[in-house]
DNA sequence: TTTAGATCAAGAATAATTCTAAAAAAGGAT
DNA sequence: ATCCTTTTTTAGAATTATTCTTGATCTAAA
């Protein structure tokens, strides 16, 4: 049976590790809210709302150990600031260079693996990343029309 | 005719840029010496041996330079300082987490296509970057033995 | 040779992130 | 409940790669 995720904190989802308020709610920020693949800052900003007194350090603090525990997961784009992004399904990601936006996109299971990819041989294969720039449907239709 | 890339400068493929003794440095950098996708500063040492004079600075003007112009290409891993490497080839990179060495790994030309990817109707894709984590070969074979 | 623009160099500034140290919170045992 | 230990949070300092600034230097063309 295929495990859904369901985008809930438990203290074994974190490994053992405690639930608490700032880490539930730097979580339900990026489950809740927009998925838009928020920067820490941005996390940091949404969070305040949920919780006035949490501080960045915190933010920082929480992301890393979800990102650890494999709760969510960190996005780099070039060498801007890091993004996260709480689906844990296998997915590349679309970065719009107009609006800046990210965008997941669904990835073949054929990609996961080593097979299609001309691996040294003996490589082990732990992680791959693909990351795709250009200009999102949205973008391109308004550009269309000036 | 395939345009095989000769890994020489010239003020054409520097966009009418000038070729200086800098940007030629720090381009045989790149070239000459082990092909081991140096970072600006591993560039910046190397550098100097070969033009003493040359300022942190200025490496970080050259690399950018070049990359703009498509002499090389800058290639970020997680947030870790950029790389350079002056592989033109269309190629996806393998980061062995034992050695934090990097290998170019050859793309087939289909996953530099839209097609294979499941990117929404209207997207215009410019770029694709393919980025593997995992251990290579030879630390493999090393871990081994122990 | 003069001149305008390009490039370089050194150091200051920036920005994201990590580190540090002390305060607060959370469990567990008594 | 109270004490004790460990974890977590917080605020601010520190770090690090990179970019910016400014004046000096170089270059190509007039």
């Amino acid at each position: 049976m295929g495990e859904t995720p369901k985008h809930t904190l438990s203290s074994e989802s974190l490994g053992g590790l405690r639930l608490t308020k700032q880490r539930q709610v730097v979580y339900e920020v990026l489950v809740d809210e927009k998925r838009d693949h928020p920067t820490a800052s941005e996390v940091f900003e949404r969070a305040k709302d949920k919780m006035p007194s949490i501080s960045l350090a915190t933010v920082y603090n929480c992301l890393e150990t979800l990102t650890q525990v494999g709760a969510i997961k960190q996005v780099n784009l070039d060498r801007e600031a890091s993004r996260y992004c709480p689906n844990l399904n296998p997915h590349a990601h679309f970065y719009c260079t107009e609006c800046d936006g990210v965008v997941d996109i669904q990835l073949a299971p054929e990609h996961c693996a080593e097979s299609p990819w001309a691996l040294p041989a003996g490589t082990q294969l732990k992680e791959i990343d693909v990351t795709m720039k250009g200009v999102c449907p949205d973008c391109q239709a308004n550009s269309k029309q000036n």
